[in-house]
DNA sequence: AATGGACTCTCCAAAAAGGAGAGTACTAAT
DNA sequence: ATTAGTACTCTCCTTTTTGGAGAGTCCATT
């Protein structure tokens, strides 16, 4: 029996064979990168606004401690390419023979993804997987770019947030409490309530404490 | 090379001489560095816990459109050492003229500085700070440098804080509230807000919101 | 003149914060 | 083996903060 199956993966049924469709959770991926993966999401001027590390830590450790990313050439394929690959397939030198370490930690057979949505801060996101036993099939290869590309809509900042929201939110997330909020930007504490109840409809968040996290982490203030 | 030296622990200059004051603020910088910088404080596996940016727009697009950043000699001597240099003294291949194309953004003399403290994660720090006028001076450099530093310890993550603690700030940072986060960890509501209540008192948080924000920054939880 | 959006306010109920006190568990030193 | 110290956990009680409903203002667009 296949490790895939409906539970873990949602598989359509057309005219011919089983087809792969969509990977909903991480759960999904681990069972397609059995040996690790690494998403980057929202890359900008260098870095991501949020990365996903399942990698085994042994190899994080080797490859923090010897600097491969500067000359990973999976890294370099993310960077200059968009779209899906397999690792096999990137075309670049290895000098430092990254790709052969990575196999004596179970990385040998891999994809790397790139995408991204034309937006004006120019953010990529990309990822990579691994497994040890076989290569990857296309129709998977599809599946992991789907699911960062996804991943990459997810994490599009809101935009809909006003000036005063943010200012509100920003203050909390500073550890202010309302009523100094309200004495500092000159408007009753009944008005900056309003600005995170706003702020919170718009975000989908429980609670201000949240808001403030969500667009601490969207890089928003 | 070594990874460590006095220089990244302390800053300390010999009483002889005209000694630059030590940098304070961003401001203090912004004035050193008068046509821009950037900072990337911690950098883990690959990408940093914050990240600083002060350059120019135009060049910060430019750059990000070309996807310099695998290509930039001044990253290439970041990533490879530690301790502050100017630009002109790296030794280091320049195929796609990286240096060439920021002069033309006013990023003619630059500094770049690293630094790592010997911490478990393997997390460096480092920045890049540029003017258009004239060299930066030696005693210039070591005052950018140890300003990192200090930026590079103040981010250093509490590891004092409890299981039970970091638990409930992620549940805080989650949007929960205190009577459902009771109920899910099976304690009582003034467990959690006693836990809460350390937790804010180790991290020098005023509110649980702020606590949250800041263990979600520090990559805690 | 009407509509919709952002912002403001008040009042009341619900939630969170803060203080004091006390029990448990584990460590290090006597 | 006892003791002291430290860190963590919990309860109870009071005060302060917050969240939510409803309504009003101001302003730009239609």
């Amino acid at each position: 029996m296949s490790l895939l199956n409906d539970r873990d993966f949602c598989f359509k049924r057309p005219s011919k064979g089983p087809r792969l469709t969509e990977l909903k959770s991480s759960d999904d991926v681990q069972l397609l990168a059995k040996n690790g993966y690494y998403i980057a999401l929202r890359v900008g001027f260098a870095f991501p606004l949020e990365e996903v590390n399942a990698l085994p830590a042994a190899w994080v450790d080797h490859y923090t401690t010897h600097r491969f990313m500067l000359h990973d050439p999976v890294i370099r394929w993310i960077y200059a390419n968009t779209g899906a690959i397999a690792w096999s397939g990137i075309d670049l030198p290895d000098p430092m023979r990254v790709l052969d370490q990575a196999q004596t930690f179970g990385l040998r057979y891999g994809v790397a993804v790139a995408c991204f949505d034309g937006n004006r801060e120019g953010q990529r996101s990309f990822g990579t997987f691994a497994r040890s036993d076989r290569e990857f099939e296309r129709a998977e290869i599809d599946a992991l770019h789907a699911y960062v590309v996804k991943l990459h809509h997810a994490k599009a900042p809101p935009t809909n947030l006003t000036k005063a929201e943010l200012e509100a939110l920003k203050m909390v997330k500073e550890g202010q409490r309302l009523k100094q909020i309200a004495h500092t930007l000159g408007v009753s504490e009944g008005a900056v309530k309003q600005r995170l109840k706003n702020a919170k409809t718009k975000l989908g968040a429980q609670t201000s404490a949240q808001a403030a996290a969500m667009v601490g982490e969207f890089g928003l203030i």
